[in-house]
DNA sequence: TCTGGGGTCCTAGGACCC
DNA sequence: TCTGGGGTCCTAGGACCC
């Protein structure tokens, strides 16, 4: 007895949720959220789940259905929720133990010894989330972070709020016969069809499954989630770095461009872009990086679909921005076909390794940034994202509030709200009378 | 006309070594 | 006809997550 719980705390339609914390008018009305280039559907509130609208739904194949029924569709906020994200972290953080962030909107708590008072816990901190972010929070509190999940994705069904495994087990002993096995974490859709082949179809049945077999079948990883079921903890998170957060390994920056491009200035400007970026990224987590990948493609929807990518080795490991961008921009040559029209590109770095500890041997030196990239970091937390960077001369200036690049590359946002708590321009605006 | 952007981990298989 | 047996390291690809 007394074994601390795991707690799952994951916010309810995150994105969604973001969307009225400065606008209360949007309170129960229907809402999407639509990923970069208002493309796609990617978080809906409960009104508009119940208008049967599901998540990666194609905006433009829904829109008029959607406008009709009063749907309120908004561009991704990625600034506002990253803020908002934090401030709701934190806040969490200081209530309960052991905080381990797994998403934008969901982290991993622990519960106390006492069980009564990890109860007592989650309610007052989704009490003090709700209150002072504004944001509403699903809490489920299991043995394991799998049964967590699975408390968690009921609970919501239910309309949210607080769950626990004891309880819910209590309550129907059979509850595992009833969710699906695609429902479980870590259980995907190409794992379920295999596993239905094995007449394994529900969580339930997956827990009794023989952990052996689904190890030698499948991979350590199920057998894991096998236990996980079981009441048995077996999965760690393990790569949380107190002091910096987490160090990614690797670190991509890709987009989908507002409009098709063709030829090499054009494509030369966004990769020194999204390598910038990413350059910043890296320096943010103290990190140096020894490859980079550069990759651009056409549209897969269209005739002639191609895909290219090309790699550099740094002769030695750089955090700074010249180098950087300049190897992302010279991969692009030998790649480019001069009459394709883009429709992507990305950079990504990897062989990352810790600027701290970064060992110096005779003749092979980090190209660590000489303060440039320091400065530019500076300027962009001050002024914003893309105000100042190396060689976009010329592209600046056309997009909202002087903060995006002009290009013709550049994401389609015509449905922005406004970043309330991270540009001064943008601030809430509050009346008295 | 119009279809996201990140990440992680594991496994299999090849190269190479003794 | 015969063609060892391991170990390690690396990479590509597959699977998953939100």
């Amino acid at each position: 007895m007394g074994s601390r719980l795991f707690v799952l705390a994951d916010a309810d339609s995150f994105y969604a949720s973001c969307e009225r914390v400065f606008h209360p008018q949007l309170m129960h009305r229907p809402i999407v959220v639509l990923s970069n280039n208002d493309g796609c559907v990617v978080s809906r509130s409960r009104e508009a789940k119940q208008l049967g609208i599901s998540n990666g739904l194609p905006w433009f194949k829904i829109r008029s259905q959607a406008e009709h029924d009063g749907v309120i569709a908004r561009s991704s906020n990625y600034e506002l929720y990253a803020s908002l994200s934090a401030r709701m972290m934190r806040l969490m953080a200081s209530i309960m133990p052991d905080q381990e962030i797994y998403s934008i909107d969901e982290c991993f708590l622990r519960g106390f010894q006492d069980p009564k008072r990890t109860r007592i816990a989650c309610r007052f901190m989704r009490d003090t989330v709700l209150r002072g972010i504004g944001i509403p929070l699903t809490i489920a509190t299991a043995p394991t972070r799998t049964l967590a999940k699975i408390v968690s994705h009921y609970t919501k069904h239910q309309g949210g709020g607080i769950g626990d495994w004891d309880l819910l087990k209590h309550q129907d002993p059979d509850v595992l016969d009833r969710i699906d096995v695609s429902e479980v974490w870590g259980v995907g859709r190409r794992l379920t069809r295999r596993l239905q082949g094995m007449s394994i179809t529900t969580a339930g049945d997956l827990s009794r499954a023989d952990p052996a077999l689904i190890r030698h079948h499948f991979s350590v990883l199920l057998q894991r989630t096998v236990l996980e079921l079981r009441g048995v903890p077996a999965i760690e998170l393990d790569d949380f770095d107190a002091i910096s957060g987490f160090r990614k390994q690797q670190i991509m920056c890709s987009r989908m461009f507002g409009h098709p491009i063709t030829g090499l200035p054009d494509l030369s400007a966004a990769v020194s872009t999204y390598a910038q970026q990413a350059a910043t990224r890296l320096r943010r987590q103290g990190s140096l990086t020894g490859m980079l990948t550069v990759f651009i493609a056409t549209s897969p929807y269209s005739q002639g679909y191609q895909a290219r990518s090309g790699s550099v080795i740094l002769p030695d490991p750089a955090d700074d921005p010249l180098t950087i961008a300049r190897a992302a921009v010279s991969t692009l040559p030998h790649m480019i076909d001069p009459h394709a029209r883009y429709v992507r590109a990305g950079v990504m770095l990897a062989n990352l390794t810790s600027a701290a500890s970064f060992q110096t041997f005779d003749g092979m030196d980090a190209k660590r940034d000489n303060g440039l990239g320091m400065v530019l970091d500076q300027a962009n937390r001050k002024f914003g994202l893309q105000s100042v960077g190396i060689g976009w001369a010329g592209i600046k200036g056309k997009g909202r509030s002087k903060q995006e690049t002009g290009a013709k590359w550049n994401m389609k946002r015509q449905r922005l709200s406004n970043r309330g708590t991270t540009r001064w321009d943008e601030l809430c605006v509050v009346k008295a009378r």
